[in-house]
DNA sequence: CCGATACGAAACGGTTGCGTTTTGTATCAG
DNA sequence: CTGATACAAAACGCAACCGTTTCGTATCGG
């Protein structure tokens, strides 16, 4: 019952070319500023071959957020904490950088005139990496280092708010500063010192 | 020894239009989206009129941003936390729109491509918020509510950030949220208890 | 092999915006 | 009053980009 394909198929090769250079692009650029003949020439593609994938530049923005997805190793250093500070180590060395920057100037900017790309971006490049990081406050607070009622949300926002903050005014996270934002968190939210059984 | 300037002089109410008329819809369609022409129609102003006062679009936006300085009171609750709390209210209740999400995107955007735009907005709108919430803090070190060697520039972004990452998710920011985070950041960085005399 | 489809290159019409210029009118200084 | 300038409106040339189409060639399925 398969649709009878015939003549010469799509190549799956430029399909992946198409969407790494549609997001390095859009990294570099922003979506305004983003146009298919560019990312055409970027990829080493005709635009004829852009559209017959895809209607539109939006609809080849989507599709190349959907076929990116990129995975984090989940932290295991045995305590809440390390792991924490694992995470904080892994998002402040990898994701604080030009494209990321402007990566979420573009997700901000779009929610007013491009709602739809601005919930792909979230769902795609925020979302995932939030559970993740919620996966390893849980497992804290199962273990009991952190309160059962601890607001992990709000505990999130503060650690990766900071990162996005000094990101945004175009400031570098030390190591050193991103495990003091971790402590000052964990402090704040009654977590278990390191060395409270002293 | 005045530049005598003959015939009709430069009316000053059309540069007030055109200045709040950049700045709202900079906060609207960002900055690469932002055309002279739309700013001269939304002000009611021939375009000709704007580009006999500066060469080219970004003049204008760099000129609006400089005669726009929004000025913030003092909080003064008597305590270091109360202070906080109330510029946190603040900040919550009038920063946190469509139109600030929006410059943020563009200030994150611009740093690439436009660097002296974002260095512009970060003089503009994140320097003076921030000297100020750095005053409220250092007379809280000041007067013993915080550790002397309590990092400032940190406890600052943990509770800004948080605010801005959710506002660049599109989320609101409770009352009890922005309370919640005040307390969780100055207990974090050791700051004195409301009851802690008992 | 043959028909169907993908591909690159190129051109196209249409739209948008920039920055300039012109034209007629309004407003100021001296 | 007179000359100089600002103003609105309109048109201009130019460039970029969108989305489409055509053409000749390449590559697949049957």
């Amino acid at each position: 019952m398969s649709v009878e394909r015939r003549g010469r198929p799509l190549d799956t090769q430029r399909d992946e070319v198409i969407h790494s250079s549609t997001l390095t692009l859009l990294g570099e650029y922003g979506y305004d500023a983003l146009s298919v003949e560019r990312v055409a020439k970027h990829a080493g593609v005709s635009k004829a071959t852009i559209y017959r994938r895809y209607p539109n530049k939006m609809e080849l923005v989507l599709a190349s957020l959907d076929h990116n997805i990129f995975g984090l190793p989940m932290p295991d250093t045995g305590s809440g904490r390390g792991d924490l500070q694992q995470m904080a180590s892994m998002i402040r060395s990898l994701g604080l950088n030009d494209q990321t920057r402007c990566m979420f100037g573009t997700m901000m900017m779009a929610r007013g005139r491009h709602p739809e790309l601005a919930k792909a971006m979230h769902n795609r490049i925020v979302g995932p990496r939030r559970s993740h990081a919620r996966g390893v406050l849980s497992r804290a607070v199962e273990r009991g280092e952190l309160p059962s009622e601890t607001p992990l949300e709000l505990m999130m926002d503060m650690i990766f708010g900071a990162m996005l903050l000094r990101l945004a005014r175009g400031e570098q996270v030390s190591e050193a500063a991103a495990m003091d934002l971790v402590d000052a968190a964990w402090q704040g939210m009654g977590g278990q010192s390191c060395d409270t059984a002293s």
